[in-house]
DNA sequence: GTTAGCACTCGATAAAGTTGGTTGCTAACA
DNA sequence: TGTTAGCAACCAACTTTATCGAGTGCTAAC
């Protein structure tokens, strides 16, 4: 195993590596870090760790660069959290706190927030229905050939949908179809509801657009299953050097266009705490050359989906993961308590 | 005024470098376009042309290159329209009708469509509620704590808030206060709504709600007053050669990024036809070295938005205004069917 | 085990040279 | 008077060559 001085002179490749981006050298490492042994010995500790295959170097006679392993060994044994500093608490505070009242919206202001305080790239993953279950179904008057549908769910997300009609339907007949609606469908998991075993006997219109109620209800259903995913902050990647070349940027924002991808990205494990996932460690060809640092939030103990921070592999792992373990601890509560009443 | 020949020299150069993105000198034009006269000759016109202004010497001793009064010429008067092909029309109507249900997928998708139609950038403004009547408002009960407002327009637009409340109301009492909010709004023009001048008596926990609702209505209708706005393909501006520099990249994309901006991009005229709107002749400084061509949508008289496809300035105007004349036609054809009951 | 010294490596940067498409001008021609 | 061939000059882009500097590995001495 390492001994002492070769962690603290891997410590000082890594962070001085997240700092400048360039290679560094043992003469660099003696003069920036006292660590009260010559070049020279650094030099040879160098070789050691790069035999050992912590750093690289990139090529002959330059200075080293951490290879994913070195990363992996700095993450995990040579770093910890800090706490939000109070002014991004304050911040992140507000963001929720003014969009509690809208899940879509939440999600996506914390991308945005995420994005700022860390200047990486926010992925996250929208709340899906399909695991959660039907609080209410709404038919609403829209226009003559129209009638305006609405989903409610315990995790309290709201699904429009618009169901066209020949023929116009009263206030009270919608009302009424309405309740048959609730009566059959509240309570129900979304993924488990099977609409096309209902039947329905009576009036001929009134079923009729029974029927196809059920059929856009099916539709948000299938539409659901596809998570929905966000991104925030892909810019923020043209200022790295790593993606100072427009080859590398295109196909980078390309990737980030692939929902597939994202939602691999994402959802390749699900631990219970923050994830941070290095270079090739990830299965996708096109993000070897980044890390990802995630996390899933749940609801009634049900995953719901996730963020994710994606930079460099020289990604500052200290700030990000500890702004990350600040803002899941928040949005967990605020889940816990939207549902506090029941499960 | 140029004669027949300037115009002939002139129209090669825009095509040719709309085609090729490098300055096109005389002897080019003599090889590639068969117009009878020397390159001697060519070079002497040019020299003319450069004087009139209509073409540039990037320096000395290169080929020309239009100027904007240049493309103005030949947008104005050397172009003309095409109709859509097969392929163009039908992919079109597929996505128009597959999205016939949902106005804010519509114009998502139609955006998505022109950018792969035509490998350029597309900015949407979505269809605000601002300007529409108000023609149902719908509570839900969401659970214990918070209640859904579901307000849907004239134009088949469904907002949806939640609003919170400290006890429960029972679906009759939801279903009483749905009818006295609609009687009292429905058919409102949504920005003359004052919902500060409404009063209600009786029972305190309904009356309550009731406040709270109208305040929920009271933030759809300023957040709608903030137009909403898209953009797709942007990552397509990565192909052109007027973008291998990633300083320019950085920059436009922070511009597109940027709401106001792109709000006025679309919203500087509102003229009825498809207009282009070539480098600096539109106000926006960091657009001066792009072109936009645009056009309105109407719904019942009122303008709802605009669809604004950007480009480097030698884009391809023919194409370009084209397919969005098609797309304009088809889509206000749309919007007419819907609203075609009274108005 | 540690360190000073030194030859060597190689990417990055700068300087010098080459190329190719283009112009403007002049003189001859129709 | 308009058109054209011919030619010197131009200059960005590219290629080649030279220089620089941060860094290494090795050796010998401490």
């Amino acid at each position: 195993m390492l001994n002492e001085r070769k962690l603290k002179i891997l410590e000082a490749i890594v962070k001085d590596y997240i700092e400048t981006a360039e290679p560094i050298g043992s003469r660099t490492i003696e003069k920036k870090y006292n660590l009260g042994i010559s070049s020279a010995t650094i030099r040879n500790e160098m070789s050691d760790l790069e035999e050992m295959g912590y750093i690289i170097q990139p090529h002959t006679s330059s200075g080293r660069v951490p290879s994913d392993k070195g990363y992996r060994l700095y993450v995990d044994n040579l770093m910890n959290y800090r706490e939000l500093t109070l002014d991004e608490a304050t911040f992140l505070k507000n963001i929720i706190a003014n969009n509690i009242n809208h899940m879509e919206y939440l999600m996506k202001e914390t991308a945005k927030a995420i994005s700022l305080l860390t200047n990486y790239t926010t992925i996250v993953s929208e709340p899906t229905v399909n695991k959660t279950k039907i609080s209410h179904v709404q038919l609403m008057p829209m226009d003559e050939k129209s009638i305006a549908l609405a989903l409610i769910t315990d995790s309290k997300a709201i699904k429009n949908h618009v169901v066209l009609v020949d023929f116009e339907l009263s206030d009270a007949e919608l009302n009424n179809l309405t309740q048959i609606l609730n009566s059959w469908l509240r309570g129900r998991a979304i993924d488990e509801v099977d609409v096309d075993n209902v039947k329905m006997s009576g009036d001929s219109n009134i079923s009729k657009v029974f029927y196809k109620v059920l059929d856009a209800i099916k539709n948000i259903i299938l539409q659901e299953k596809n998570v929905n995913i966000y991104t925030s902050g892909v810019n923020n990647m043209l200022d790295f050097p790593e993606f100072s070349d427009i080859e590398k940027v295109k196909s980078l924002f390309k990737t980030f266009e692939e929902r597939d991808v994202l939602i691999t990205l994402l959802g390749e494990s699900s631990a219970d705490d923050i994830q941070i996932v290095i270079g090739a460690e990830n299965s996708i060809e096109q993000m070897k050359d980044l890390s990802i640092i995630k996390a899933n939030y749940q609801f009634k103990g049900r995953d719901l989906g996730a963020i994710g921070i994606v930079g460099p592999k020289r990604m500052d792992y200290f700030q990000v993961s500890s702004i990350l373990n600040g803002i899941v601890k928040n949005i967990n509560d605020i889940l816990r308590n939207a549902g506090n009443d029941d499960g």
